[in-house]
DNA sequence: ATCAAGTCTGAAACTTGTTCTAGATTAGCG
DNA sequence: CGCTAATCTAGAACAAGTTTCAGACTTGAT
């Protein structure tokens, strides 16, 4: 458990030697086999030792591809969060205002994520979870999430108040699954949450009274 | 690691067998060295058998006591609450609007996570990373926080309304506590993130066209 | 004071994340 | 093709959370 983290870690997108077609294969297959166990069993049923015999990969190959299980949690969401982002790109919300279209699309994605909430728990505990050493792949699924949002709100270019709304929604997008992952919220609650932040986009929207 | 969570943890308060006073005394060592360690190197360095030895309690006893990590660590976060609520209590904020005080009186509580960075890391990474067999003690520990915002607001009888604007601000609390802990986010970010999600309170604070 | 039930201790064992090693394989290059 | 560095594999080893157990100690009731 010591965390000394030597600095080699390489993030999914920038600068590292490219992978070859074998690797790439590998990493996919390690990608799946983390989702499939933490469809399974949530955060504890992803053993490492599991991940790399479903994978069919040796345990040092593993955590040469994933230093840490959540480096390659986080991995699994970002993973993840592209193909919502997919998915959610193609109905784009009906809603008049921002805030309802906004409210809308999280809880699309908060359906999506019921229906596997296994995998959900996983996803999110290691987020939320990780430390320093991951910061730059939770810094990814944040960019990433935080894309989700203005594509949902429609906007080209938001002002800074818009964005410390943004960063506030996902901050109760976040622990509002967490409590619903533990068992201290209900579905309903999480909606009622979600739509209550979303009011804050309201508060920005009009700058009528401004210079 | 198996979560079969055998249904005998015991809450701080409720109906549990008194302690005796040998055991009163254990469990306040054991909690003075969970935070002692905690403030020393975070969550990692609260580590069971150091735990148990610098409170001079055999491992297993420890474990009976507290019956994972995570638990001892909200026990802790409940024991430094309830000291912050007291001496929060001591200065209430002097703002004008409930708003205003609420995020000064989240700021002061931030300033003190400050001094303490890695007993907050501890602390509140526990609080996150909690599944359900921890669910009554984090649950414990929200309703003294909720309680702590609500005394800032001053309100006797909040509206439901208000309740949903109290619970975002939770949870962006803990969120954006994290993203400080884990470098994600600047002291200042924090802050305007408290900010903006205390405005929520302004929208309902004042039903004026009600019925 | 004494006994039964419950608690505490010390130590070993078990689990799972992580690291390390020696030897096989593969990739890229001359 | 043949070489060299990088990568991969199998498996042992290590670390820290958790469980277990036999025996010593406390407690509460008689």
């Amino acid at each position: 458990m010591n965390k000394v983290a030597k600095v080699e870690a390489r993030a999914a997108a920038p600068a590292s030697p490219p992978l070859t077609e074998r690797q790439e294969a590998r990493r996919r297959r390690i990608l799946h086999a983390s989702a499939q166990l933490a469809s399974r069993g949530g955060f504890d049923a992803v053993q490492m030792r599991e991940v790399a015999e479903s994978s069919q990969v040796a345990l040092g190959t593993l955590y040469r591809y994933f230093p840490s299980k959540i480096h390659l949690l986080v991995a699994t969401m970002q993973d993840q969060l592209e193909h919502m982002h997919g998915t959610l790109r193609k109905k784009p919300p009906r809603g008049e205002a921002a805030a309802e279209r906004v409210a809308e699309t999280l809880m699309r994605a908060f359906r999506a994520l019921q229906r596997e909430p296994h995998l959900a728990d996983a996803m999110v505990r290691a987020l939320t979870f990780a430390d320093r050493s991951v910061s730059p792949e939770v810094d990814q699924v944040s960019r990433q999430t935080t894309a989700i949002i203005l594509d949902a709100m429609g906007l080209e270019h938001p002002t800074p108040e818009q964005l410390s709304a943004v960063r506030v929604i996902e901050h109760t997008w976040h622990s509002a699954l967490i409590t619903w992952l533990s068992g201290r919220a209900s579905i309903a609650q999480v909606k009622i949450d979600i739509e209550t932040v979303c009011r804050l986009i309201d508060l920005t929207a009009e700058p009528p009274a401004d210079s």
